[in-house]
DNA sequence: ATTAATAGCGGCA
DNA sequence: TGCCGCTATTAAT
């Protein structure tokens, strides 16, 4: 792999750290989240992304469905059903049964909570816009309460 | 190398 | 209501 580096963006909610290199984006952290990083700091090679992210988090609808991934790490699964996930319109949900069928495995949606949890790309990859069909909580690998405030500010525009 | 546990779901009693 | 099996992946034994 590329050597990493890594770029804050200061937001309404806080302030995201961003690990990447040239071919992509290798992972995002919540405001509060990022373990120490001993790699250089530097600006994003993908200027828009970072307005973006601060239009998103203020209501906005985001245009990021193109920004470069850096998937290395994930299994086939995983890939699959990520990419499945990041097709989820703004402002819709889909339930884990529906995002795996989308990804190729219509019987593996227990499978489909695994890769979440290993999602190393939460709001590029929409993981909160998966919930359960029983309107049970579910889960989610962010902060506590992140999930049903990413809904919220989605689906109140 | 094998087994358990997991961000879930629907069927059946 | 409770029990069962199901899939892909990881963690534990």
């Amino acid at each position: 792999m590329k050597a990493l580096s890594f770029s804050e963006i200061e937001t309404v909610r806080g302030r995201f750290m961003l690990l990447f290199h040239d071919g992509g984006i290798y992972e995002i952290f919540f405001p509060g989240t990022a373990p120490p990083l001993h790699c250089e700091r530097r600006p994003l090679p993908w200027p828009g992304l970072e307005r973006e992210l601060q239009r998103y988090l203020k209501g906005q609808q985001p245009a990021w469905d193109d920004y470069p991934l850096d998937m290395s790490g994930y299994p086939p699964f995983t890939r699959s059903l990520l990419s499945a996930v990041r097709r989820i319109p703004y402002g819709e949900t889909r339930s884990y049964r529906e995002v795996a069928a989308e990804a190729g495995s219509p019987r593996a949606w227990r499978a489909a909570g695994q890769a979440l949890k290993a999602n190393r790309h939460p709001l590029l990859v929409p993981c909160h816009r998966v919930i359960r069909s029983d309107g049970r909580p579910g889960g989610f690998s962010g902060p506590p309460g992140w999930k049903e405030m990413l809904l919220h500010l989605e689906l109140v525009n």
